[in-house]
DNA sequence: GGCGGAAACA
DNA sequence: TGTTTCCGCC
């Protein structure tokens, strides 16, 4: 039973996103880990390497590639077809896709991965780095995969590399570690080496820098605990526990103790203020970054006051926000809620990605265990050729009952004001809510996909807010300026505060601002009391905007079957994790991933869990 | 080349 | 579960 004060939206990865050995650097391996090993040593440059779009990269040698996946997975038969398919069941996985048109190209679906499970993202400087290198949100962005052991972080893979080396090294046994197929335990990363050389002389913080390449001019927001320290976070708490096998520096593990300074995914990161700053993620740098996208601050700052607006007018989740960097989500000031031991029973199990970031500094005790819990899934599966063709016409007819859900309230604070608060008049429905995020995704996706047939492009990811929040994209995310309503010049900070929704639940604006302007127009009220609509009017126009919108994307939403039975099933999963505290706590998240902001089909939905969520914030104001 | 079903495997 | 292997199809 979900704690029904207990708004907090979580993110849930796949299963394979919480197992340690899922974790580059474990035996197990997997290929994308692999890939991204690869991309980050410039030996295998000529093997394969980040070209062409955020992401995106090429397999120069495919038969090198598959050889040297073979030699890790001791598949000495291992070829290029073979590893493509496995490639290819990362298209369902979204974790990969394909770029049309180029051969051996595929594309990392980073928005949607956000690497959590390798917080060891060093903002940086980064040398030249081809454009399509950008994992990682900030500017010279480098992460390595932490080793697991001792000896992991020892062993080097230099002799995977070149072909001739490969053969010398075919047996090498790297300092203490396995590497050996005989016994099926090769631990090494065969890739290991340089980078453990060159980082761990920096130790500890530089030992986990460098895999992908900086991209990002400006100073990065990512600072998760690789490289400079930060002075207002706590510094990863000392392993407690060392877990042998355990990539991370600190055992996401629940039972292997110091669970609770987790490493939080650079989209997760959290500073020390008393607001939620969202950092972002790497979806979000890349909007920022793609090459093929210009953004200044002004269209930025227009922009999520669009979003902010939208958030607003339509009570959505403030957790949209999350998506944009340097928005505050203003927490209303109130006594600080005496129920952090509560709110973490509530979770139940260690969290995972624990607060350790978001514990506030100077706020002090009040930081302290802040339950901020993320949940993070990855999205289902976009519609395979099959269901795609097939399902085409069978539709969506559920399109409200989408199945997967992901989204998160990334502000601990929020959970705190909730659960010091009494019992909200709204009914939360986290679950469903939560999915509508999802089928925003898979929204993008299948309209990249069907429509643009070009996945070259933002390729249904939140990758930058011109591309979801001004380009005339179905999926753009809230509706934005071309939406008159919505025109954030004309009533960002000019709405009524009326919204009467959940059964009488009074419903005071959420103080949400931009970092840049704080708070003042947060107002819920505009001083001047112009255009004030009626929520409900606009919440009905809204709603039939809505409908219309639903109804040209059915299409879109004819998710296949499969797609859509493993969504709901796992909506259910998450519901009764979220229920009993989230479940698995082992907080090594892999993939992340960021759904973009929501959709106008979605708002529906979307708004009543937002309302929920911002009464219960605001009840107070 | 690329896709994805199916079955096998660990 | 995440491939690995095989394969027919486009």
């Amino acid at each position: 039973y979900k704690n029904p004060y207990d708004t907090t939206v979580w993110f849930a990865f796949p299963e394979w996103a919480y197992k340690p050995e899922s974790s580059p650097g474990s035996r197990q391996i997997q290929l994308w880990h692999f890939i991204l090993e690869l991309l980050r040593k410039e030996e295998y440059h000529d093997v394969i390497a980040w070209q062409g779009d955020y992401g995106e990269f090429v397999i120069k040698d495919p038969d090198e590639v598959a050889r040297l996946w073979g030699a890790r997975k001791c598949k000495p038969q291992m070829n290029y077809d073979k590893l493509s398919r496995a490639l290819r069941y990362y298209y369902n996985k979204r974790i990969l896709h394909k770029t049309k048109g180029k051969r051996f190209t595929y594309k990392f679906n980073f928005n949607k991965l956000v690497l959590v499970n390798y917080p060891f993202i060093d903002m940086g400087s980064g040398r030249g780095v081809p454009q399509s290198a950008p994992p990682v949100p900030s500017g010279g962005t480098h992460f390595r995969f932490p080793p697991s052991t001792p000896s992991e972080v020892l062993s080097s893979t230099e002799e995977l590399r070149s072909p001739g080396m490969f053969s010398s090294v075919g047996r090498r046994m790297a300092r203490g570690s396995v590497s050996d197929c005989s016994d099926g335990t090769s631990t090494n990363s065969e890739l290991e080496e340089a980078v453990g050389a060159e980082d761990r002389v920096g130790g500890p913080e530089r030992a986990f820098r460098s895999l992908l390449p900086p991209r990002m001019p400006h100073e990065s927001l990512f600072r998760v605990y690789g490289g400079a320290p930060n002075p207002g976070l706590p510094r990863p708490a000392p392993r407690v526990h060392p877990e042998p096998l355990s990539p991370f520096p600190i055992s996401p593990l629940p039972g292997s103790g110091g669970l609770l300074a987790p490493t939080l995914s650079p989209a997760l990161s959290m500073t020390p203020t008393p607001h939620l700053s969202y950092t972002p993620s790497p979806s979000m740098s890349s909007p920022m970054l793609g090459s093929h996208f210009s953004f200044n601050p002004e269209d930025m700052k227009h922009y999520l006051q669009a979003h902010t607006q939208s958030v607003y007018n339509y009570h959505l989740s403030p957790r949209a926000f999350l998506h944009y960097p340097n928005i505050v989500i203003p927490q209303p000031h109130r006594p600080t809620p005496e129920k952090p031991a509560t709110a973490h029973h509530l979770h139940g199990p260690p969290m995972p990605l624990s607060h350790s970031l978001s514990q506030q500094p100077g706020g002090g005790e009040e930081g302290h265990q802040h339950p901020s819990p993320f949940k993070f899934k990855l999205q289902p599966p976009p519609l395979g050729r099959k269901q795609r063709e097939a399902g085409s016409s069978m539709a969506a007819s559920s399109s409200s009952s989408s199945s997967q859900s992901s989204s998160f309230t990334g502000s601990s604070q929020m959970t705190n004001s909730l659960l010091s608060r009494g019992p909200p008049n709204i009914k939360v429905e986290p679950i469903s809510d939560i999915e509508s995020e999802e089928d925003v995704e898979v929204t993008d996706i299948s309209e990249e996909d069907e429509k643009n047939h070009n996945d070259e492009d933002n390729e249904g990811d939140i990758f930058t807010p011109t591309a979801n929040g001004n380009s005339s994209s179905p999926s753009a995310p809230l509706p934005q300026n071309n939406n008159p309503d919505d025109d954030p010049d004309d009533e960002v900070f000019k709405t009524p505060a009326t919204p009467p929704i959940g059964g009488g639940g009074g419903l005071a604006f959420p103080l949400i601002s931009l970092k840049s302007e704080p708070g003042s127009q947060a107002a819920p009220i505009s001083p001047g009391g112009t255009r004030c609509i009626p929520l409900k009017l606009r919440f009905k126009r809204r709603w039939s905007k809505d409908q219309k919108m639903e109804a040209d994307g059915e299409r879109d939403e004819a998710e296949d079957k499969k797609v859509r039975a493993e969504g709901e099933e796992e909506a259910e999963r998450r519901g009764s994790e979220v229920e009993n505290g989230g479940g698995r706590g082992e907080g090594v998240i892999l993939g992340l991933m960021l759904p973009p902001p929501p959709t106008q089909r979605r708002a529906s939905s979307e708004l009543q869990r937002a309302t929920a969520q911002l009464s219960l914030e605001n009840s107070g104001c």
